[in-house]
This record gives structure tokens, C-alpha cells and sequence, in this order.
DNA sequence: AGCGTTTTGTAAAACGTTCTCTACGGCGAG
DNA sequence: CTCGCCGTAGAGAACGTTTTACAAAACGCT
């Protein structure tokens, strides 16, 4: 019986271990962290004594001093699957590490993003992995240079950060060649529109235009290009499916910078009496599980988001624990994944 | 100049607030938590400090003494889209208080889930919402007994923690009931396997079986009654699919319990040169994106993910906030959406 | 044996909050 | 005019780590 009352449960700390296993508070800590100048004695008595009372460090209190072992994912929203495929990345690759990832999902107000940004500053986490953020440039670079961040997706190099993108103007190119080379010449491009105000210039989106018309280009079709900007969802594309496909002179074939935007579009076409490849030709853009699926076949490009999130990890763990001082870029390849929602257009 | 060398750009802390208010830091923390015993003029003084400073809480420092402003979610997976609605509903009732909601995205394994619940635990966060914990029910109730919980899908219930469920009984009820009425009378569920060893007892696949099977019962079909067990991913359908397709008397509708399954067995249906809905019905669950998506148009079963999402984050705050001490559970109703995937068997 | 150097371990000071007391004024009641 | 009370403000002690500075011990050379 304590006389003070009962103990309460209270958590065990780090002076407890110290204490159980007669050593300073200090060793203890250094052994957590295997940081420099601890014999293997002293390593043995410790982790007993961890082990033996089932000690966690109070990750709240790290925080005031030195790390916190917390990776930080900012992202609008988790609908996105390539999203999921990125964050399967990151968590596979920190798995084995002592890191734990949280993901915020901010929402795509740029204001929202910046407070949770900030939030996840606030709670000192060690790094920022932000994925293609609608937050003002400005915001961003100050932040990375108080915290390691990691930025996915916008193209915009920078000193401060490391950033890991996706080639999407080549990717672009693959599509136009692709359907081109099925006998396309009314070609369009249903994209996010490029967010200006913030002064990022090269979103992945504007990234993804400028390929689109340097290929249109490319094969003699400048004049017939023609980009029509919706938001990346079912009901987005459904819009701009309807207008494109009720224009005067409709397109042949379709590419998006978003599988589900392709979905929109398909319902689009399906409401408009058009078949799928016979009529219209559509391509998504990212390779998520949604393309693949039964009914849908969809011919898209695939970003390797498993590997994107993955490089991101490993990049913002290197500078963590500042084993790299500068700013890096990782560009992956993208690839075509044909299926069956393209083929030759019908002869008029 | 600072004659210490470069100031670095350090933190403004509370002391900092304080001293250019002119008060206390004591004073300074209880505007910031507005608590009782401040005047007028001191909660002017301060917040005026405040904005000119642009003083932001230390999250971590917080963390040491009382609380720490984080809600933390659990989730298997980011891929499934029914969590996505419970998010947006999470975010959508907290979005206008201080509190910041991390997602931790855990994987299947038992054991990832409990090392990322642990983690929140460490980090101090202030309440906890576990998305159909895989991790075995003792460990939830120990959780639970020191950071106030609210478990959503489990419809064991607990004096610890509040719960939100879905009546997902009544969800089977109502699939199996549309179902004959069509004229089905082979009727097969497809649900994730009731993991057993964690010691939940009422899972919501479990919930859901049974439903299925009083509601064939009722319909004096019970030794028809055929339940297949698989994960709730496009491959798992697929093989479960496969599996009940090509038996000897193949079921002539088949119902799931995610819509992400259905979709897997859409794609055995298509593969064994049935079509959808003539030669086979198929209904999912949770009514997602994913259903309405126009090459699908899958007839599922929908259970307000948002409104899960909301009621929960609004229960948790009470307990937070100390304004509940009783366990409470909020049940809804889940309501039919009939779609294009389901029909009148084809006469033999 | 003596001396410098490295290694190993500790005491104690941060870190930025919250929270429990205590002190202080002002004010109404006696 | 004094006494008690109430409401407000502040001092200072936590909270559980990491880190710095230093002492002690061990080691390697001459």
C-alpha cells in the first residue's frame, strides 16, 4: 500500500528504469537512442531493466528536447488512390525504422493545409512529407526551412527541399503518341486547373498541360488541341465530359490527369449514347486499382506511387539525421498501361 | 545585435507573449485555454501580445502538462473508400474547434495496429477513434481506460469506450429481402473472415453473417444459405467469386459486405462469360463512390459514413472534455440503394 | 611509475507548458 | 474602521525527456 494514496497507473518513466536498474537517467536515455559512449555492460542492464518494465519513451516530452520519431503526410484528401499507393510507400519503407507516420488530411482549402501544417510543426514532428500542397509557395519554403520536408509532386526546384515528381509532360507524350498512333487527331486533355495565386508554376497539372501541347505539337496538331480544366472527381469529369462531348466538333479520344476524372467522363459519354472505345477513346492518368477494374478498363499511365513514397521516406529520413545537407530530386519514369478503353477511332 | 552571437530563429514561446504583455506566463496560459479567472483587460492585453507576436502553442510542450489538442484516428487502410466519408465527417465536426485529427494508417496486422495505437497514446493525443480495430479487444479497453476512445464498426459493447455502429443486420436484411422479392432464391454472402483470437465477439462481419442468415431463415431459406469468406479487396472478391461461380449450383445473386468485393466478383462474373444483372445479381455495402461510378452501378447498401464520422468526433469531445462520463452508442440505420447490378433471375 | 588521453557514467540544467498555491487589492458588512 | 471574502494575478513547482559539462576510471605510452 502506498501511502501516499493509490499510485494512480502512472506511466513509467525513464527515471524509473534508471533506478530499477541502478543507473543515471542519462544512460538510460542514451541507450534509447544508442547515442555514443555506452559499454555493452551497461547496454545489457538497461534494456533489462526497459524490457522488464515495459518502458516507452513519452514521445510528448522528447519532443521538448530532441526528436520525436514522427513523420508528418500532409494530403487534400484520401479519396485520391494514388494517394493510398504513395503512403504505401512511405509506410513500407519506415516500417522497420522507429518512426511513426501521421497523415493529415487537410482538405483542399489552402488555408486549411497551412494550419495543418502548422499543426504538425507545433507538435515537433521531425519531418513533412507534403504531397503536391495547395498551401502558398512561400508558406512551404519557410517551413522546410525549419523542418526537413519533402515535397511530392510540384515540379518547382528549390534549395530547401527535396522534391520527388513524376516525368508528366513525358507521360503526357506517351498518351498523344499512343492515341496518335491508333489513328487520333481531335486529341483533348481534361486537367485540374493550375492554381496560380499561390506561385507554384509548375504543378504537376501545368506540368502535364505543357506535354500534352508540346506532343500535339510535335505531331502537326497544335490547332486542335484543346484543354479543358475540372476538378480531379467523378462529377468534375462528368462536367467536363458533357461539354466537350456536346461541342461542335467533339474529340475522338480523351486523356485526363486523373483516373476518376476518366470515370466521370465515361458517365458522361455513356448519358450521350457513346461507347467505349467504338465512339470515344479515354485515358486515365495514374494506374490506380479504379483502372484496373472489371468493368472499367482503362488505359492509363502509371506514376509508381509505391516507389514515389517510398524515395520520399527514404530522402526525408536521410536528412532527419542529417546524413545529407543538400537538396535533392527524384523524377520517376512514367509508363503506359494500355487496356481496353482506346482503339482506332470509327471511320466518319 | 545580440551579443549571445545569432538570436537563431527561435520559437516565440509563452514567455516571450508574456513579457512583452507585461504579465505572467500563468496568465498568458489561461487566456490561451480561456479558463475561468481573467478580467476583461488582462484577456485584451494578451491576445493583443499574442497576435503581435503570432504566438503559436508549443504542441509538445503542452503535451507535458495537460492537453495536447490531438485527436487521432486508426484505420487498416486509406483504400477503402467508406472510411474516406467517415473522415470527412470526423473533420467536418471538428473543423471549426482547435483540435487537429492525425490519421495513423496501420495496415492489417494486428500488431502494426497496436503499435500505432501505442504511439498515440505516447503522443499524448487527447482522444482516440479506432476504425474496426484488428487488435485484440483487451488491448482496446486498456487504451481506453486512460485516453477516452470511441470505436467505430465493433458492436461489442464496453463501459470504457462509446462505440458508433452500423445496424449492419438490418443492412443484410434488407439486401436478402430485395433480393427474393426479385425472385432470387440462391443467395450467397461474401464477407471478410471473423478474425477470432482477438477476442472481439461482434465484429461487424459477424453482425452482418448472421443478419444474412436470420433473413434467409425468415424467407424459410436457410439451407441455401451460403457464406464465403474473403478480404475485402478487388482480389479477394475475385477468388471468392471464382470460388462460388463455378460450384455446382452457383448462387444466382450474390451479396457482399464491401463494394470493393463486388467489384472483384463482377470481374469472375465477366471473366466466366456471365453478365451483370441477367445472369447474376450483385450487391455491395457501404454505398461508396465506387458503386455509383457509371461502368458499375452497383445496388449496395448505405450506412451515412459521414454521419458515423461526425457522431463519433462529437461523442469523443464530451468525453474529452469532460462534459460525459457515462459510455454511450450510437447505432445507424443503414438504408437499401437499388442500382443497375440487380434483377430478376433468368428462368431456367 | 608518471603522465596524457580516451572512455564511461552522472548531476544538473534546460525545454515550454500547465497548475497549485499564495498574495494582493477592493469591497461590503458589521 | 476593521474584518472577511472574493476575484484576479503571479511565483514556482512540476511534467519526462535530452544534453552539456564534468568527474572518475581505464588505458596507452614513455
Amino acid at each position: 500500500m502506498d501511502r501516499a494514496g493509490t499510485p494512480k497507473n502512472r506511466r513509467t518513466t525513464i527515471t524509473d528504469v534508471a533506478r530499477h536498474a541502478g543507473v543515471s537517467t542519462a544512460a538510460v536515455s542514451k541507450v534509447m537512442r544508442n547515442a555514443y559512449g555506452v559499454s555493452p555492460a551497461m547496454q545489457e542492464k538497461v534494456r533489462a531493466a526497459i524490457a522488464e518494465l515495459g518502458y516507452r519513451p513519452h514521445a510528448a516530452a522528447r519532443g521538448m528536447r530532441g526528436r520525436t520519431y514522427t513523420i508528418g503526410v500532409l494530403l487534400d484528401n484520401v479519396r485520391n488512390a494514388f494517394f493510398a499507393d504513395i503512403l504505401d510507400g512511405i509506410r513500407d519503407e519506415l516500417r522497420q525504422t522507429e518512426y511513426t507516420v501521421l497523415i493529415g488530411a487537410a482538405g483542399f482549402e489552402p488555408e486549411e493545409q497551412a494550419k495543418t501544417i502548422r499543426a504538425m510543426e507545433d507538435r515537433q514532428m521531425d519531418g513533412l512529407i507534403l504531397i503536391a500542397p495547395g498551401t502558398p509557395r512561400d508558406e512551404v519554403l519557410t517551413t522546410a526551412a525549419s523542418i526537413p520536408t519533402v515535397v511530392i509532386g510540384h515540379h518547382d526546384a528549390a534549395d530547401t527541399h527535396d522534391s520527388v515528381v513524376d516525368a508528366d509532360d513525358i507521360g503526357a507524350g506517351l498518351v498523344v503518341d499512343h492515341l496518335v498512333a491508333l489513328g487520333h487527331r481531335d486529341i483533348a486533355l481534361v486537367s485540374a486547373p493550375g492554381t496560380r495565386t499561390n506561385r507554384w508554376k509548375r504543378t504537376p497539372e501545368i506540368v502535364l498541360s505543357d506535354g500534352y501541347l508540346r506532343a500535339m505539337e510535335r505531331h502537326g496538331l497544335a490547332e486542335r488541341a484543346r484543354v479543358q480544366h475540372a476538378a480531379y472527381s467523378d462529377d468534375g469529369g462528368f462536367e467536363a465530359g458533357m461539354t466537350l462531348l456536346t461541342a461542335d466538333r467533339p474529340p475522338t479520344a480523351v486523356m485526363t490527369g486523373a483516373d476518376v476524372a476518366a470515370l466521370g467522363i465515361y458517365r458522361a459519354a455513356h448519358e450521350l449514347g457513346l461507347r467505349i472505345p467504338d465512339d470515344l477513346s479515354l485515358v486515365g492518368y495514374n494506374n490506380t486499382a479504379l483502372a484496373a477494374l472489371a468493368p472499367v478498363q482503362l488505359t492509363s499511365v502509371d506514376q509508381a506511387g509505391h516507389t514515389m513514397g517510398s524515395s520520399a521516406a527514404r530522402m526525408l529520413v536521410e536528412r532527419v539525421e542529417s546524413r545529407r545537407d543538400r537538396a535533392m530530386r527524384t523524377t520517376m519514369t512514367p509508363r503506359l498501361v494500355v487496356r481496353g478503353s482506346t482503339a482506332a477511332p470509327r471511320v466518319r
